[in-house]
DNA sequence: TCATAATGCAAGTTAGTACTTACATTCATA
DNA sequence: TATGAATGTAAGTACTAACTTGCATTATGA
C-alpha cells in the first residue's frame, strides 16, 4: 500500500468535507497515518492541501472535449458539450463547492487558479469546433450560460426541484442553453 | 451614537472581509465597543452574524424592479432588469462573496436563504411583466442567465477584462442576456 | 544482515479564540 | 440627584489546533 496514495485519499475526502479548516488531526485519522508524517512530508497544512488538490484536479477534470468538439452540427456539438462539463461538475459537486468557497474567500490566490480548471476544457473543446466554422460564438458568453447552471446546482438546497435532475433532464437544459448561445451569433 | 448602529457597521465591516471567521476581537475593536459587550447583546458570535448579515440584507436588496417591470417591450424590460440587478450585486460584491463562500460550506442553511434573497427581486419583477403579456419566459433560466454572469464577476481575477466593465459595458452584456433569454420563448 | 530512511508514539510548545466573571464606571431617566 | 441598566476593564477558563521534539520501531535496499 503506497502511502502517499493512502495519504492523498485520506486528506481529499477530509477536505472536500470542511475545506481548509480541515484539522491534520483528521486528515491524518483518515488517511491512516500518524499526524507527524503529514508534516514531515508537506511542512504545513496548506502546502498538504495545495499539493493534494492541484493532484486530484489534474485527474478529475481532464476530458474527451475534443471528440466531442468533432460534431458538425453546432447546436448539437454545444448542448453536448455544455452536458458533458455540467456532468463533469456534478459527479465533483463536493470538490467543487468546496473549492469555490475556498476561492471566493481568496485562499486559492496565486496557488490553483479555478476558473482556468473548471473552463480550460470548455474552451478548448470551443476553440476546435469553431476553428472549422466561418462564425463563431463568444467564448465568454459560453462560460457564463455553464456557470449559471452549474452555481444553480450548487446553492439551490437539495429538495429543489433543480438538484434532482436526470440525465435527460439535464440533455434539455444543456440544449436550452445551446440554442440560446446559438441565438447570440 | 448609536451604540447597536455603532456594533452593525463594525460587524459588517469585519465579516465582508473575513466571513464568520472573523474573531469577535475583532468585531469589537473595529466597532469601538467592548467584546464583552457583544456577548451580552448577541450571546453568541454566530448570532450576531445572522442577526447583522440579515439586517444588511433587508436594506441592499430591496429594489425598485417593480417600476422597472412596467416597461412593456419585453427585451428592454429584460436587459434594464439584468442591468439593474447586476449593479445591486456589483455594489454590494464584497458582501455577496462572502456570504456565498459561507453559503457553499453550509455556514448559512436554516439561517439565511441565499438564492431567496439574491433572487426574489428578480422573480419579483419578472412575475410583474409577464403577467400582462400572453407569454413569459422561464424564470429559473433567467436567474442562471443572472447567476453566470455575476459568477463570472465574482470568480475571475481582478485584472481580468469583466471586472472593468463600464456601464455601458454592463448594458451590452445585460442586453445580450437578455435577447438569448428572450429566444427561448 | 546491517545501515539508513521513513514512520509511529507521546508529550510538549505556542498561540489563538469563544465565552465568562467580578468589579468599576458611565449613562439615562424619573 | 439618585438609581438601575448598560458598558468597560481585566483577568481568567477551557479548548483547539498547528507545529515540534525525542525516542522507539519498522521498512528497505545493498
Amino acid at each position: 500500500m503506497d502511502k502517499t496514495e493512502q495519504i492523498f485519499k485520506g486528506a481529499i475526502s477530509v477536505f472536500v468535507k470542511k475545506g481548509m479548516q480541515a484539522t491534520t488531526q483528521e486528515v491524518a485519522k483518515e488517511a491512516g497515518v500518524a499526524e507527524v508524517t503529514l508534516y514531515r512530508r508537506y511542512s504545513t497544512k496548506e502546502n498538504l492541501f495545495i499539493t493534494v488538490i492541484k493532484h486530484v484536479l489534474e485527474r478529475k477534470f481532464g476530458s474527451h472535449v475534443l471528440e466531442i468538439a468533432k460534431e458538425d452540427d453546432t447546436e448539437l456539438f454545444l448542448t453536448n458539450i455544455i452536458e458533458d462539463r455540467l456532468e463533469v461538475l456534478s459527479k465533483n459537486d463536493d470538490l467543487v463547492r468546496m473549492l469555490l468557497s475556498e476561492s471566493l474567500r481568496g485562499n486559492l490566490t496565486d496557488k490553483i487558479n479555478l476558473p482556468e480548471i473548471i473552463f480550460s476544457s470548455l474552451k478548448k473543446g470551443l476553440d476546435s469546433h469553431f476553428t472549422r466554422k466561418d462564425y463563431k460564438v463568444d467564448i465568454d458568453f459560453c462560460a457564463r450560460q455553464l456557470g449559471g447552471v452549474f452555481l444553480s446546482y450548487l446553492i439551490l438546497p437539495n429538495d429543489y426541484p433543480f438538484n434532482k435532475l436526470t440525465k435527460q433532464d439535464r440533455k434539455d437544459i444543456a440544449r436550452k442553453h445551446a440554442k440560446s448561445i446559438l441565438s447570440t451569433i
